[in-house]
DNA sequence: GTCTATAATGAGATAGAC
DNA sequence: GTCTATCTCATTATAGAC
């Protein structure tokens, strides 16, 4: 779409806008979101918005698009390599937390477009390209039980625990920080440690 | 405001303008919900809405509040206990999968909004009257690891595992069903199922 | 491509009859 | 208390000048 000559600053008006959007789209979500709030935080004008894309709806699908993509296409280099089980969740969680810190309200803004038309945005989520690899992940953990390296764990059930240890404390931060009297200091500071804590969690839940 | 007087079915207007608001506020979010949709699903006129709660920031507060006290209101009393980490670990689990079961979209509605507007809300959530009394709970898991009972761990790790293992599932459910390719039915025996897994995975991770 | 001005629609809220 | 009809304003979208 545009040749990518070593991507200076601003990419122009396009661009500009479609990150302005993601910033906007992420935190309100598609209703609670305003095209003039985006115009604005992209330094442009309203007309602008509808010029490069036709539609509220439209420039919602980009950045949507954008983020499931970013979301579910780490799941697969991970979780389908060759590495073995214990290395893989150490790797997985490392890495997905370290995405998340930089996109912290990617989770929540999928999650809740989600439950607004579950139907069509799973259709549209898992339809495309790449359905995440879950089964190499699946067999292998259950390959290691029947090796009685590790206890008896429905994969998916281990997936589920890793998956919510590593995403949940992006979604529920601002919750978390007032039940728990925590400054966003320390807050950021814990979720760095989760990178180590979460696989050491895990590796102890379900090795013999 | 009411004489509870065995409570019949339909306890007139006004509670059912409650209950319809409820299921709306809750999958759509306050930006998402349309007073026509809510009269609609309360099976009623717009008007008698304005009739009953001034405006629809009004009927939100009414709705965001009872929601606030169901999920805040349940750490309390079991975390709070007198029973032993473990079986502490245990009742929590059981006891706030099985509410989150009856009202699945209660989580996710709740944290959409706070992130929504992150200072208001907290603030919203934790002043009224209790606090969740964490405090206990934290002091407890140190007593247990001086006492070498269980591994070291930050309390508040252990209690933000807890938590995402109950309540993500519920947030992400269609994205992971998606994921895992997995029917309601299977999901749902898979939730059943936590409610002894989690603890089990919790006390594996943590006993020495 | 970018803007200003304006049209078109959507949705919350009110008036007034019954 | 409950309804129909209507008002008002916010927001998306377009027209048209530059």
């Amino acid at each position: 779409m545009k040749l990518n000559k070593k991507v200076k600053e601003m990419e122009g008006a396009e661009q500009k806008i479609i990150a302005a959007a993601r910033r906007i789209f992420q935190r309100k979500g598609m209703a609670g979101a305003r095209m003039e709030e985006i115009a604005n935080e992209a330094g442009i004008n309203k007309a602008l918005l509808h010029y490069y894309f036709r539609s509220k709806e439209k420039l919602f699908q980009v950045v949507m698009t954008e983020a499931k993509m970013q979301m579910l296409g780490r799941l697969h280099p991970i979780l389908g390599s060759e590495a073995s089980l214990f290395e893989k969740i150490e790797k997985f969680v490392e890495s997905y937390i370290s995405f998340i810190s930089l996109n912290p309200f990617l989770p929540g803004f999928i999650l809740h477009e989600i439950n607004r038309h579950p139907e069509e945005m799973v259709k549209m989520m898992l339809s495309n390209d790449k359905r995440p690899n879950l089964n190499k992940f699946f067999l292998q953990v259950e390959s290691e039980i029947r090796k009685k390296n590790i206890i008896a764990i429905q994969p998916e059930q281990l997936f589920i625990n890793m998956l919510s240890m590593c995403v949940f404390p992006f979604v529920a931060r601002p919750l978390l920080q007032g039940v728990m009297n925590v400054s966003d200091k320390k807050f950021s500071l814990m979720i760095e440690a989760r990178k180590k804590e979460i696989p050491k969690f895990i590796i102890n839940a379900i090795k013999r």
